[in-house]
DNA sequence: ATGGTTGCAACGCAA
């Protein structure tokens, strides 16, 4: 490997936000691109356009919500579409080997509110996510781990941590089995290369959010140690929040060089 | 304490 860009971007709907992406594609040019939230059923998923834009491209996907895909310049093996010993409806997990490095697309579950049904799915898809992680670490050594992670890590990830504490995205819970991806053998290579960096990946579509920057960075990029020492930059790209009929996260974007 | 915005798909559900 002598160099390697890689994004991930919730996207909210693949083909409302699919010229975006287009584009998007054509300015950063990354080797890889991690998508959730196509929101497409395999049939639908637009597999021309993303090869004339010079990608290649796999994908799960299911009716209405979730759905995930990958893009990359180079082949994809090795694909998983779902944890191996949790039956999930839900099509939330896409992993695949591209250029020797093992690539884990995630969508982890919203969990709406810490008294909810899905905060109790949201914790045991974290514990099932915790067991195929150290699994993961067992067959490769180069290994990104990358998506929509609706946690939110630390105080510094939030507008405001005080008014954010206790809720679901920010919640002990939540944030203990983020650590725990950490202490497995995993680096927040964001939060690595910029210690002090307040910077969000996501805005509520609401209440101007956006524009007064009351946002999470909830949206990450994870290396295992073998690739976290050649990380040379990791970045939100906000740009694409600012376009019209946006996707309510942005880009995150992580390079990798020998 | 509630509501606000978007996408899907058909009006409430998920985020």
């Amino acid at each position: 490997m002598r160099s390697f860009k890689i994004a991930t971007w919730n996207v909210n709907s693949l083909r409302v936000r699919l010229p975006q992406v287009l584009n998007w594609l054509a300015d950063a040019q990354p080797d890889v691109l991690a998508l959730q939230e196509t929101k497409l059923i395999d049939a639908d998923f637009p597999i021309e356009a993303i090869q004339q834009a010079g990608y290649q491209v796999i994908f799960s996907g299911q009716k209405t919500y979730n759905g995930m895909a990958i893009l990359s310049r180079r082949p994809a093996t090795n694909i998983i579409t779902g944890f191996p010993d949790y039956e999930d409806p839900q099509r939330r997990l896409l992993a695949a080997v591209i250029d020797d490095i093992r690539i884990v697309n995630l969508y982890i579950p919203n969990g709406d509110n810490i008294h909810s049904e899905k905060y109790q799915y949201k914790l045991a898809w974290l514990k099932q996510l915790d067991v195929f992680l150290k699994n993961e670490l067992q067959g490769h050594s180069q290994i990104i781990v990358l998506g929509d992670f609706n946690i939110a890590p630390d105080d510094i990830d939030v507008h405001d941590p005080k008014q954010w504490a206790g809720k679901v995205l920010f919640s002990e819970p939540e944030r203990n089995a983020f650590r725990d991806m950490l202490q497995v053998g995993f680096i927040d290579t964001f939060r690595q290369l910029n210690p002090a960096e307040k910077v969000f990946s996501w805005w509520d579509y609401r209440m101007n959010a956006f524009k007064r920057n009351v946002g999470l960075r909830i949206d990450h990029v994870l290396s295992s140690h073998a690739l976290a020492s050649q990380c040379v930059k990791c970045y939100i790209d906000k740009l694409p929040r600012t376009h019209e009929r946006p996707s309510d996260h942005a880009p995150v974007i992580a390079e990798y060089h020998d």
